[in-house]
RNA sequence: CGGGGUGUAGCGCAGCUUGGUAGCGCGGCUGGUUUGGGACCAGUAGGUCGUAGGUUCGAAUCCUAUCACCCCGACCA
């Protein structure tokens, strides 16, 4: 990509109605723009980097045989009202009425649509287990949005749905998305944890939550020594006691603060009882389907990596996440056909060695392009201008090293590629 | 919903106490000089001061209402 077609817009100022590093971040580095509280649009560059967080989900939910669909977003009252949950929800629930007066809601979570979809579609035990999952915008109104796309009312949420003809199923499909979670964010690269929760809203017997561990997290983690633990709703039941303090010591855990990233349920018969999703079981009678749901706050994890991964210049994204590997920043190509030339050919054979790259063509000074790209956290930063072209070599910097040193660039594609 | 705060140019802010018709820095545009870590000079464009009402000869400034946004709390993934 270069510059002139993919458009990136920072800021000079970080915004002032922004408190949390993550969202002064996003915003400075225009990965996102508000449209209202808690509503954001994603650009060009915040877009890529949730590209990168859905596809490792993909590959890892695909992995373990789960298949990706997308559901409406907004959805009809019926399937709420028959599962209770019009009622139980609460204003978080946001409602509307159709030209014909007909009842609606944004879609907060699907578990009433699959559970519809999947009653029509399945009759026998021979056609579990299922897993679908799907990633799309979800609309909550929460009582207050707050730190950006942290606690925002519109974000994208991977949810993951299983359905089995038997418990013992679930519980084992329930330990393999543990473990495919596990692995989603390892390969984020990311600080986390997992800890036993409470299902709340959701419904259901047994859930864990997955936390990126981080003082701006707003969730009390109560955790041992390998910081595994529980979440607070957990450890005042396990002990006891509403007070914080007084539940650090007596338990003699340590506290910390987390992110809530993933969140997974065993959901059991919840919604298959209230929505009458039944199959015939191999002795012909007749069972209600077990279910478990998963989920993964996508653009959540966007701003979470940033809390744990920035420094006084800017985001320093980990690999993994990073919207491109490697920044070529040509010195006055504009005005020096040599150096755009030399530039261009370089971005060339970076592209066929399948690197992900932007080129900055843009008209700016050295300075002012360096400033961005170490505000956007891109890894590896190569410099082109009259003297590496003369020279036949480039000069590379790392984002997490302010000294520069110059590669041949066989030498410097060896280096990218093995980080 | 309770408490606190903020709305003035694209961004960051001053002016408000003590009313006299709007300014600074950055950014934009034009021209020139520059160019290896956010250049310099000159010129130029851009604002019904969140909105509505009121007080006044006169309101960004005082009063009332209202809206939006941010923070704390309750709530929640």
């Amino acid at each position: 990509m270069k510059v002139s077609t993919f458009p990136i817009f920072t800021l000079k100022d970080a915004p002032a109605d922004a408190e949390i590093i993550s969202h002064k971040l996003m915003i400075q580095s225009g990965m996102i723009r508000k449209l209202s509280s808690g509503q954001y649009s994603w650009l060009p560059i915040g877009l890529k980097v949730i590209s990168k967080i859905e596809n490792i989900i993909r590959n890892e939910l695909n992995a373990i045989g789960c298949r990706e669909i997308l559901m409406p977003f907004i959805q009809p009252a019926e399937l709420w009202k028959e599962s209770g949950r019009w009622d139980q929800y609460g204003p978080e629930l946001l409602r509307f009425k159709d030209r014909n007066d007909r009842d609606f809601c944004f879609g907060p979570t699907f578990e009433e649509v699959i559970t519809d979809l999947i009653r029509n579609e399945v009759s026998s035990y021979k056609q579990l287990p299922l897993n679908l999952f799907q990633i799309s915008t979800k609309f909550r109104d929460e009582i207050r949005p707050r730190f950006g796309v942290m606690r925002a009312r519109e974000f994208i949420m991977k949810d993951a749905y299983s359905f089995h003809s038997n418990q013992k199923c679930l519980d084992e499909t329930y330990d393999i998305y543990k473990l495919a979670y596990t692995n989603i964010f390892k390969k984020l690269m990311l600080d986390f944890t997992i800890v036993d929760a409470d299902s709340g809203n959701i419904g259901g017997s047994k859930s864990n939550e997955f936390h990126v561990i981080a003082d701006t997290g707003e969730d009390d983690l109560l955790l041992d020594e390998s910081l595994n633990g529980m979440n607070l709703e957990i450890a005042k039941i396990k002990y006891s006691e509403d007070d914080l303090n007084k539940i650090i010591k007596k338990s003699g855990l340590i506290h910390k603060k987390g992110i809530e990233v993933g969140h997974i349920f065993k959901l059991g018969k919840k919604y298959s009882e209230s929505m009458k999703a039944k199959i015939t079981l191999k002795d012909s009678s007749m069972t209600n389907i077990f279910m478990g749901c998963y989920g993964i706050g996508v653009t959540r994890i966007v701003a979470a990596a940033i809390e744990q991964n920035h420094d006084d210049s800017g985001i320093v994204w980990p690999q993994s996440l990073s919207p491109f590997q490697v920044v070529l920043i040509e010195i006055d190509g504009a005005k020096n056909e040599q150096v755009r030339m030399y530039s261009q050919k370089i971005y060339n054979e970076l592209c066929a060695s399948n690197i992900d790259i932007i080129y900055d063509d843009r008209d700016l000074k050295m300075g002012s392009k360096i400033k961005d790209w170490e505000l956007l956290g891109i890894p590896h930063m190569i410099i082109i201008g009259k003297k590496e072209t003369e020279n036949n070599n480039v000069v590379y910097k790392s984002r997490l090293s302010k000294d520069k040193k110059e590669f041949a660039l066989d030498k410097l594609i060896e280096k990218i590629s093995k980080s």
